[in-house]
Order: structure tokens, then sequence, then C-alpha cells
DNA sequence: GTGTAAAAAGATATATTATAACATTTTAGG
DNA sequence: CCTAAAATGTTATAATATATCTTTTTACAC
């Protein structure tokens, strides 16, 4: 099992995050010959600022005002479709968002772990699901190509929030 | 394990299916003291049509097309809203779009399996997956409340086309 | 360095999915 | 019947995503 969510759910040096994403970034682009622009990067730094996972019009606005002029949606979803097939963001679709991959080279599950209170995204690989779902899948006859596991709930410090105020 | 795979895959009276829907559904609202209205059985039958989701747009050309008048979104809307309520229906984020639900009685998993080539849907409720999922939750202190597993692939039937036409 | 083709980004319009707000009709129960 | 609540109708609009065509930037051959 492999995940981020001590990073995601601790207070931590985010600034590290944000690092090794640009640099496995930078990584992958080199060896796949695909081009990072300041567009995709700026793209990325943007869905690595949190960990939360940010809209499309979100990510906009944002770029909007990072290069202080306004940027089109095409401009935003060319640069989204580039990250996702490269593997370097994934598409969370119960909220319509995306979010930055802490292990973009990595086998991954596409595990999530949604925190429904304040938008937090975890990510988890688990090869014991993995497998078991790919069994379930041949045991029905299904080709599994690909998965989309989204987990929504409360992370640790929204919980812990949450019954504190019940108390009072 | 319970799965409506075979159903979905397989020739079959698929009459029963819709008729069983029905009456679940029946049943469901009588229970809770909901109303099963024309337009949320007409909704709910659409989904049974077939073993494939539909958006509600595709559902709002149907409606329309049923009760020979215009039916505007927020209709079809708040029907798929009291089905999804209810639990009688999914909505397949994946996909943005809807499906009957094959046993809305019992605790599931929100297990889907996806043609990619047909779009027909399978749903699925697999305890040991669950019970992986809760605990991999709990290690990382996440109070699962809900989840969504779309699993994205071929059927048997779209996977024998494909596999036959290789060899042409 | 200049020319060239491919890749990326800009610009505009529009498609698709979903909701807000308020008016009207239908329904259940007294 | 009367009434209040529930459901539906109506209109407008928000939010998300894509199509198409033009212009700019980039890589690289010459
Ligand atoms: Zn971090
Ligand atoms: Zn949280
Ligand atoms: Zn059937
Ligand atoms: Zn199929």
């Amino acid at each position: 099992m492999l995940t981020n969510s001590r990073l995601v759910h601790q207070p931590h040096d985010h600034s590290r995050c944000i690092n090794a994403a640009l640099a496995r970034a930078n990584d992958i682009c080199a060896a796949k010959n695909a081009r990072m622009t300041t567009t995709r990067e700026a793209v990325l730094r943007l869905l690595w600022q949190s960990h939360k996972a940010l809209g499309a019009y979100q990510l906009q606005a944002q770029l909007s005002e990072l290069f202080n002029k306004p940027i089109a949606p095409p401009t935003v979803y060319r640069a989204i479709e580039f990250l996702l097939e490269l593997g370097l963001i994934h598409r969370i679709h119960s909220l319509n968002a995306y979010i930055g991959c802490p292990f973009p080279n990595s086998e991954h599950s596409n595990l999530f772990m949604i925190c429904t209170q304040c938008g937090s995204v975890a990510e988890m690989t688990h090869n014991t699901i993995n497998g078991l779902l790919q069994s379930a899948s041949e045991k029905a006859n299904f080709t599994l190509k690909s998965q989309s596991l989204e987990l929504s709930g409360l992370c640790p410090q929204c919980f812990d929030h949450a019954e504190t105020s019940d108390n009072d």
C-alpha cells in the first residue's frame, strides 16, 4: 500500500511536495519528449498549491490572475489534457475537479480519499484491492481497462473538528 | 458477492428486469411514504429500458417524446434526485449518467463495471473489497461515508466482437 | 541566422450538464 | 370542499467542457 495520506492530512513542509512534483514532471517530460510549457507548469503548480482538487474554472481564474490577462477555457483544458495524459494529474469525477498525482511513475490504482468538509484529496495504491477488482472483473468476463475509485468522507482533521463542536 | 453482470451481459428476458425494478420501487415508496408519480416512474422505466446508463438530457428527450410535450430540465433532475435519494438509481460519475439499481434494498458498494464500447453498466457488491476499503480508510484515519467505484473496460460481448474483428 | 513545419496558444463561439427562482397545479387529509 | 404540502411547470442562468479557426512559438534543418 502506497499513499500520501499522512502528508495530505498533517502539517508538513509543503514546498517539498511542490518541488518534488515539478521535478518528477520535468523528468517525465524529458523521458517522453513532451514539452513542459509555461501554461502547463502553471497549471501543475496551481494543482499542487494545496492538497485540494481544483475545478477547471478555478484554475482559469487563478491563471488569469497569475498571468495578468484573461485566459480562455480551452487553454486550461488543453493543459489539463496534457497533464492527464502524462499521468501527472488525475480527474476526480465526483467533484469535476483535478489534482496532482503524488506518484506518477508507479502503477497506481486511482484510489482517492476525498474529504467532503475541506476538499483535501489523498491518493492511495492498494495492491490487494486492485487484485480483487481484477479477479472480480475476470469472474464476470469483464476486461478491466481502467478504474476510478473515489471514497468520500472526513479527513482526520475535519473529523476531530466535528467531534469537538458536537461536544459544545 | 452480488452482481447483475450475467443479466447485463447476456441475452435474457429483460421485461422481468423492468417489472422487478418497478415492483421494488413501489415497495420502497410505500415503505418510506414517498410518491411514485408519473414522471418519476417514467424516468425509472427509461433507465430500465436497457442496462445502459442514460444522461439527463437523453432522459429529457425520451420523456418529451413519451409525454408528447416539452419537458424541461428541472423536471428531469427532480425525478433523478428523488430516485437517487431512495436508492433506486445511481449516478455514474465518469459518464455523467444514471442507471437503475438492481438491488436497492441491500447494502451495496456502488461498484460498477462500465463497458466503454456499448455503454452497458453492471453493478456489483463485494464484501471483501468493501472491507478492505474500510480498513484502508481506518488506517489513514479517514472516516469513510460513501464510495464510488467505477471500472471501465469491455463487456464480454464487446470483447468477443473486438477479438473477432481483429482476426479479419 | 533564416526558412519551414509542427506544436502550442489565442480567440470566438457553442455544446453539455445542472441549478435557481418563482408561478401553477396536483394531492392527501381534515 | 378547503387547505397546506408536495409536485410540476416555466424561465432564466450557472457551471463544465469542446469545436473550430487563427496566430504565435518552438525545434531543427539548411
Ligand atoms: Zn504537501
Ligand atoms: Zn477535511
Ligand atoms: Zn435486463
Ligand atoms: Zn459492451
